[in-house]
DNA sequence: ACCTCCATGTAAACTGTTACATGATTCA
DNA sequence: TGAATCATGTAACAGTTTACATGGAGGT
């Protein structure tokens, strides 16, 4: 998956390793995060299959930039695994649940702290749903006004990032009443 | 994690790979699911590691069944990871939002044949849950009274897998409707 | 005749995380 | 003086998926 990622970002322009993690950080990271270790290993593996081509940009001071831009083959790559349609839906991997399920038997007091600090990192989280939404419907939308249809789509997950957030903390705040009531 | 989905599960009772595979395919699989071979292979570490061990029973016609009981070093294991309250939260893996966020330049009616596809495997799902948790809210709790507390924490993981389902069903229903609309 | 269920496993490949490693510049 | 930012990478490990492999029993 990190695969097609580095790929879309990179037809819209080329870009270095730490350029890549700095926007997934700011974006798709709500839905897909990775590493920097994986993708610059993944860059590297990109380029050995011919998907985008490199080249080094010498530094003073520092290490020198690598500029990976993407190649027709990439483009294609790219283009054959968006259009071909998804038949599945994805499975979610949720840590807390699991503790959840097998917490009958805790302190009560224990399970209704960790609730509570799950409330708070969910709420906190939250907010900066808030700030990228306004981040993308003013300042990116005035700034880059021939991203309007893409601005579209990139504010499309980001509504859901906002509502499955929303939705939980709910659902934690129902869960926390539920046990302080039992 | 997969690890302590079956150590919880074996503080029930003793199990086999295959009863482990059935009961997580119809509860803690909406959101942590694992293959038999996982299961089958962290199984055996468990043993090496002596938090589980196993005895096998011989059949007729069939493979021997293996049965795993928790040991008195599984159960500590167990209760030393779950007691250690969670300070961060999970990070979603929706292949479906990284496509959508790629997709402004696709041919708008594949996008919304693949959105209206997602819309109708979700409301699957949303049945699969509703099923579910008829059947814990009635069976389940006259067949075993003795699990009462424990369906009450299992029923929260389900109404956490309900909302999940409505909240992705109302947000597809918009974005479709929205990209009609564009 | 074919499918599903029971029941177990191994091997290879792939994906992802954590830790190690370096070093200049800028800001508080 | 210490932290953050820029900038890159490797190595070891852990976790997960996919494919291969077998074979009887019971139902349609």
């Amino acid at each position: 998956m990190i695969k097609y990622i580095l790929l879309g970002y990179l037809k819209y322009q080329p870009m270095t390793g730490y350029d890549l993690k700095q926007s997934l950080d700011h974006s798709v990271s709500h839905f897909w995060h990775a590493h920097h270790s994986q993708i610059y290993t993944t860059l590297r593996k990109l380029d050995n299959d011919g998907l985008v081509s490199s080249e080094i940009i010498p530094q003073q001071g520092s290490p020198d930039r690598r500029l990976y831009t993407i190649t027709a083959a990439g483009q294609q790559e790219m283009e054959s695994w968006i259009n071909q349609p998804m038949t599945h839906i994805s499975l979610l991997k949720e840590e807390y649940l699991v503790r959840l399920f097998f917490s009958a038997e805790r302190n009560p007091q224990e399970v209704i702290a960790e609730l509570i600090l799950q409330i708070k990192l969910h709420e906190e989280k939250l907010q900066v749903f808030y700030q990228l939404q306004h981040h993308l419907e003013n300042n990116a939308r005035k700034e880059h006004p021939e991203f309007e249809r893409d601005i579209h789509f990139w504010l499309f997950t980001l509504k859901m990032g906002l509502s499955f957030e929303e939705m939980y903390i709910q659902w934690l705040n129902n869960t926390l009443h539920e046990i302080q009531n039992m």
